[in-house]
DNA sequence: CAGATCACTTAGGAATGAGTCT
DNA sequence: AGACTCATTCCTAAGTGATCTG
């Protein structure tokens, strides 16, 4: 959404990145990777300017942090000589013995357990993956057998549900009443021990379920019409609107304040479908955007907001409650004797189109969808949701072969829109962990991918060529497939097999590199992605003529699409496709990043080093943010702090320089003890400083850069969990805090539980 | 076999909520 | 208590890729 994306200056170019984080030729590269990061990210941070606005303040800004991280990094380097020996130790003896081993037999979790194996000759794994892998092959061929589970393990599930448990009543003692509301639902929800679907057999014909049985959507509330007192105005007179036409024009009222509504297109297509909606004097007299005045509606919707903010606590419990009703009642739906949670029970609700970077559909009405326009999906022996009174469905079929439980057809793009399931059902849950899985199929055969692209690099086919070198860019930069797309449907944006002319630039040689190639294109949502490349004399000679006689905006792979990519992919391995190379590269980076950067014990430094990790992932993958609004606040905030500290500092090193002399003169112990006091204090301050500026750099590091996305999409959660142990993080400090603390998401806690066991 | 359709994953931003500071 | 901050959840758009269809 937002504007924002039509900012493209503002956006991170991504930088000189991935090469480094990716290297699969030179093993010696990676130990020096922290380090030329930080070049690289302050590379990048020129560059991200360079033609904006705010290029003077982040050049300063980036001197000081420069100096942070210099900082930071020597400091790093002091701990870990501290450290290094402590932790040798540790990964020796700590290796994963506490791993259960029967887990391998599931088929599952084939967890890492390695020691301290060498790491002979692969640098793009580790040892203890590859076994891993090749006794996960093994259960491949045999295929998810229902296997028992160990008992030990379940003693370890309950040990761990007691200690989550524990937690959680801290949090709530404020509040008894949902704390016991909620133990209630809890006990009723899930009398039993989790689900542990992983251990079950998968349908194997391709249905999705055998019974489904579920409550149907929740339609957006109708329409209020406003008091009666809150007027629009048009040319400057009062003017009262029919229902229809005064609730769009509170959709456009709503976003007054966006940027959206500024923009030309927005507002043409707004105006169009509000006509629309209008009655015939309306139409007559309406007949221009710019004489609608709409401030007293947006004005009462903002009152709203603060009322809503302001009401007493036992307002909003009562909402609260009454929404956990609702959950109760359409938020879960049986599936196959279980029940689970829907992730989108609501439908949604009609308003403006809010499209992504240049859309050309934004502003248009998303009408309401009524039921009517539902299709109820359930088994023919549930019991069907009831459509609301004085109203049908659409249709109600029984189809196992999917596993959405409603739908209905969007009005902007005709698209098909879905309820379907939460990611911690069972349903969701598998088919991610296929994913990974896919993905660490390739990790064994990708070298010879590799091997198979870089000789196709040769070949005297075009299409072969072309195929080798977007699978080379896929493969190297991450980047998505790039499906082709209709033509003023959507925002233009490309994807790999998609790239044009214009999108790309040769450079033959740059800053004294050879072979460079630099990207310029807007990816998924209007995401810029930036960068700078050098790449092999042979990609780069086959650019140079896949580019011959072309114009800008004709497509770079001429003889190549996604199907005809995949289509090869999949004859290279079962299951293989574009996206395959993200997941796996990703999950991979992760591992590699985290086996690099870990050298402290305590469990902060550990964060910040997975965060690190998390970071080079999220810059393969491009995933970035709009800086948060309050974050030029928040940095000068913590900058102030730090500014405080200094001075602290400053003072506090004067008194001890005082302190130093007056001892000289007087040699007693009281001003000797006094000396000593200061330096503690000097100390104590010194490393206060240091910790501000290390939050600052951390904070600056992501200023641009969203983490969820690859922690939730990306990233094996089994590497998340056994590169705890890995990096000698004491599993039994709870490891659920703590991955609390790491990962956030509820998604990717769920799923490292269930594959964790 | 190209284009359309369908199902499903991946994505960033807004809204909300919880926690912390003053 | 109110302001502020930060994380989480909600929302839904925008991708991928398989399959259908003419």
């Amino acid at each position: 959404m937002s504007g924002d994306h039509g900012h493209k200056d503002s956006k991170i170019d991504s930088g000189s990145r991935v090469n480094e984080s990716h290297k699969h030729k030179d093993k010696h590269k990676d130990k020096e990777h922290r380090h030329k990061d930080h070049k690289k990210d302050r590379e990048r941070e020129k560059s991200k300017y360079s033609n904006s606005e705010h290029k003077e303040f982040s050049e300063k800004k980036h001197r000081d942090k420069d100096k942070v991280k210099h900082k930071d990094g020597s400091l790093e380097r002091h701990k870990e000589k501290h450290k290094e020996k402590r932790k040798e130790e540790k990964i020796k003896s700590f290796s994963f013995d506490e791993k259960p081993k029967k887990e391998k037999e599931n088929g599952f979790a084939s967890p890492p357990r390695i020691k301290t194996e060498t790491d002979g000759d692969s640098f793009y794994y580790s040892p203890k993956y590859e076994k891993s892998l090749k006794r996960e092959h093994d259960d491949d061929d045999i295929e998810f057998k229902p296997k028992k589970i160990k008992v030990e393990n379940e003693k370890k599930a309950k040990k761990r549900k007691q200690e989550e448990e524990d937690i959680e009543p801290k949090k709530k003692t404020k509040d008894k009443k949902t704390d016991e509301t909620d133990g209630k639902k809890k006990a009723k929800k899930e009398p039993e021990e989790k689900w542990k679907w992983w251990e079950e057999e998968r349908y194997t014909d391709g249905s999705k379920w055998k019974f489904l049985e579920h409550k149907g959507p929740v339609f957006a509330p109708p329409y209020e019409p406003l008091p009666s007192n809150v007027k629009f105005y048009y040319d400057g007179k009062h003017m009262k609107l029919s229902p229809q036409a005064e609730e769009v024009a509170t959709f456009f009222a709503k976003m007054l304040d966006h940027e959206y509504t500024t923009k030309e297109v927005f507002r043409n297509n707004f105006f169009k479908d509000w006509k629309k909606e209008m009655t015939p004097e309306e139409k007559s007299k309406i007949t221009n955007l710019s004489k609608c005045d709409f401030t007293e509606m947006s004005e009462y919707f903002k009152a709203q907001t603060e009322a809503r903010k302001q009401m007493s606590k036992e307002e909003k419990q009562k909402i609260k409650e009454e929404n956990e009703r609702i959950v109760q009642e359409y938020g879960f739906c049986v599936m196959d004797n279980h029940k689970e949670r829907i992730a989108n029970f609501r439908i949604e609700p009609p308003g403006l189109f809010r499209g992504r970077g240049d859309h050309p559909k934004m502003g248009m009405l998303k009408r309401r969808i009524r039921p009517e326009d539902v299709i109820i999906n359930c088994s023919k022996d549930s019991k069907h949701p009831k459509p609301p009174p004085g109203t049908k469905w659409k249709e109600v079929r029984h189809d196992n072969k999917v596993t959405w439980l409603v739908s209905w057809t969007e009005n902007i793009q005709g698209s098909i829109k879905y309820i379907m399931l939460n990611p911690s059902s069972r349903i969701k849950g598998e088919k991610d962990w296929q994913k990974y899985e896919t993905a660490r199929r390739l990790k064994k055969c990708v070298d010879q991918i590799r091997a198979q692209y870089r000789d196709d690099w040769k070949s005297k086919e075009m299409r072969i060529r072309q195929r080798a070198v977007a699978l080379y860019f896929i493969d190297k930069l991450a980047l998505r497939a790039g499906n082709e797309k209709e033509e003023g449907e959507t925002a233009d944006t490309v994807g790999c097999c998609s790239l044009r002319v214009e999108h790309i630039k040769l450079y033959p040689e740059l800053n004294g590199q050879e072979f460079v190639v630099e990207f310029d294109f807007l990816g998924k949502d209007s995401i810029r992605y930036y960068n700078t490349i050098p790449v092999e004399k042979r990609v780069f000679k086959n650019l140079q003529l896949f580019l011959e006689n072309k114009q800008p905006e004709d497509d770079l792979f001429d003889r190549l699409n996604t199907s005809i990519l995949n289509k090869h992919l999949q004859e290279l391995m079962d299951g293989l496709t574009a996206k395959v190379f993200r997941t796996y590269n990703a999950s991979i980076t992760l591992q590699q990043q985290l086996k690099e950067l870990t050298s402290e014990d305590n469990t902060p430094a550990k964060i910040l080093s997975y965060n690190r990790a998390n970071r080079a992932v999220a810059i393969l993958c491009n995933h970035q943010r709009a800086p948060p609004k309050t974050f030029e606040k928040s940095m000068q905030n913590l900058q102030s702090k730090i500014d405080a500290k200094k001075d602290q500092l400053a003072d506090a090193r004067r008194e001890l320089k005082s302190a130093k002399a007056d001892a000289k003169v007087r040699k007693d112990e009281k001003t000797k003890k006094a000396v000593e006091t200061k330096k503690k204090a000097v100390q104590r301050i010194e490393e206060q400083l240091m910790k501000l500026e290390v939050q600052a750099t951390d904070r600056e590091e992501n200023k641009q850069i969203a983490l969820g996305t690859s922690k939730l999409n990306y990233l094996d959660p089994r590497i998340t969990v056994y590169g705890i142990p890995a990096l000698s993080i004491h599993r039994k400090f709870r490891v659920s805090t703590l991955l609390k603390d790491i990962t956030g998401g509820v998604r990717i806690q769920t799923q490292v539980f269930q594959f964790a066991r």
